[in-house]
DNA sequence: TACCAGGTCCTCG
DNA sequence: CGAGGACATGGT
């Protein structure tokens, strides 16, 4: 078996379903992550927006922005906040005036492009909706992907700083962006399900043991198949 | 105190 | 292309 099922097997095994993109339920206050059969605008909306506000920054930080957000009732109708109104509510989450901007962009980009509807642009065929989201200032690949995954539910598979640090320490070669996920792509089935478990358990075992400086190697799930604790 | 966190843009060789 | 700096808050 290759490696890359490999990983995916032992991460699953170890941690279950992760069921990303969080999304706030009804009622409550903060983002969960559970199972959810079909997304609501307003869940679309939200999902797109943590992907913006996650650039480089921990998702405890995004949870407060989001929960501003949410509270204002940003998720129900993007377009009656101005960006100085979206400045102030996602400052929590680092780098506010900058996604703030790349926010509006976005917003500005579904009133102009698609009548305010963010499902119109979501709906495209993937390679597309890919190609609309790189062109917009403040979406690069990843969050690109992030929300062609998880918002629009297209299989793309995310590479993140994680999944990098991890391919290396698992002695697999890496090299840019594109290159790491068609490997992913290439190997594994090509559905919503495996792409996004797959991706938020990188992000799991990143957090919890594969960390930067520091490492968990004794205790990692994948210390077995990896080489890089042995020094 | 310094470093890290679910990147992207811009500038310069 | 790719390296290097700017962008900013909050936790350890």
């Amino acid at each position: 078996m290759n490696k890359i099922l490999k990983v995916y097997k032992i991460l699953f095994k170890e941690f279950g379903p992760q069921n990303w993109w969080p999304t706030t339920p009804k009622n409550k206050s903060r983002p969960e992550y559970r199972r959810k059969s079909n997304l609501s605008e307003k869940e679309k909306w939200e999902i797109v927006t943590g992907a913006i506000l996650t650039q480089n920054t921990s998702w405890k930080n995004v949870e407060s922005a989001i929960i501003n957000l949410n509270k204002a009732g940003f998720f129900d109708n993007v377009f009656s906040f101005n960006l100085q109104k979206i400045e102030r509510l996602v400052k929590p989450s680092g780098f506010y005036r900058q996604k703030a901007r790349y926010l509006k962009n976005f917003i500005d980009f579904i009133k102009k492009k698609h009548k305010k509807n963010l499902g119109s642009l979501l709906n495209l065929e993937k390679e597309k909706l890919r190609s609309e989201l790189l062109r917009l200032k403040g979406i690069g690949p990843e969050t690109a992907d992030s929300i062609i995954l998880y918002a629009a539910r297209k299989p793309s598979f995310v590479v993140d700083a994680y999944t990098m640090r991890i391919l290396n320490r698992l002695g697999i070669d890496v090299s840019g962006y594109n290159d790491v996920k068609l490997m992913f792509e290439k190997k594994l089935k090509k559905n919503f399900k495996v792409f996004s478990e797959y991706h938020a358990l990188l992000v799991k075992v990143g957090k919890s043991y594969c960390k930067k400086t520091k490492p968990l190697c004794p205790k990692c799930p994948l210390f077995r198949i990896c080489g890089y604790g042995i020094s």
